[in-house]
DNA sequence: ATCGAATATGCAATATTGTTGCATTAAAAA
DNA sequence: TTTTTAATGCAACAATATTGCATATTCGAT
């Protein structure tokens, strides 16, 4: 969980009407400590109410569009989600668990990445930098 | 394409027989500049021979088993595959623009990153660290 | 070279993840 | 309140990848 966000303020912020669903699509994401699915975050959605599973995609395409949540490829099949960088949450890899899907967050700081150089030159337009780690963690090594 | 690289031999050092179907799906891989995607990868040799698209798949993951092709993530929905870095192909970040799909090769010196004081203390096995910028290509920019 | 075992490939069906079209409901504006 | 717009639900569909099992190919021993 963040404590500099507030859901409802955010979602305003964006020009985004703070629907109920919104709301709690939001608060799943963000108030979990690890990237997830859509299809966790549906499923979390699921058992306390109702909601439909496309919705739950619509509503994340729409976060990811205005820039308040973040789309995370993973060594796996599904995208995962986690609240996008600002103010008071600095960029920073991944960890992947080939194993068992679970994703951490890193420390912003635990790996550099110097991108300022290819910025300059690269002809394209760089909207984005994904650094992923992908391994076995560490209950999954225990395991075997 | 890669100079130093004998597909054949590379097969063989892996101790993977050199089926023509694998000498296929690798030289496709090996000869192009830029990662592409498995059906990419099965529409080039359906051009000229016959395959079966599981097939394609089945040996795709055998090489990636292997370590001899890397496996990519896009921002997109598809996995991408090129040659794994090597002695004479240095690990190196990619380029993948949004809106073709194109994935492109940048230079292993482009981008730093350093991830030794990560390795030492992370409790997890890491075995690769990918490193994606996405955006949009040149040419794309321009048709805008 | 021949036979039998192991491996590789093909094919159909299925799984997983994500998207689209359109009807319905809820909310905002007039 | 009425009209208009936006959000959600539902069913169908699409793209990508995987599985099970049948067939074909290759390998190793004789
Ligand atoms: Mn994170
Ligand atoms: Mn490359
Ligand atoms: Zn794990
Ligand atoms: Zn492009």
């Amino acid at each position: 969980m963040c404590l500099h966000c507030n859901y409802q303020e955010l979602l305003t912020s964006v020009n985004l009407e703070a629907t109920e669903s919104r709301l709690r699509v939001l608060e799943v994401v963000g108030n979990n400590s690890f990237p997830m699915s859509a299809g966790d975050i549906y499923k979390t959605l699921e058992r306390n109410s109702t909601i439909n599973r496309v919705t739950v995609y619509r509503i994340l395409d729409l976060l990811v569009g205005s820039g308040i949540v973040e789309r995370l490829s993973t060594g796996g099949r599904s995208a995962y989600y986690g609240l996008a960088p600002n103010n008071f949450h600095k960029p920073h890899p991944h960890f992947y668990c080939k194993q068992c899907g679970q994703m951490d967050c890193l420390n912003p700081d635990s790996l550099t990445v110097k991108v300022e150089s290819l910025s300059k030159t690269f002809p394209g337009r760089i909207d984005k930098v994904e650094v992923r780690l992908d391994g076995i963690c560490k209950n999954c090594l225990k395991q075997n």
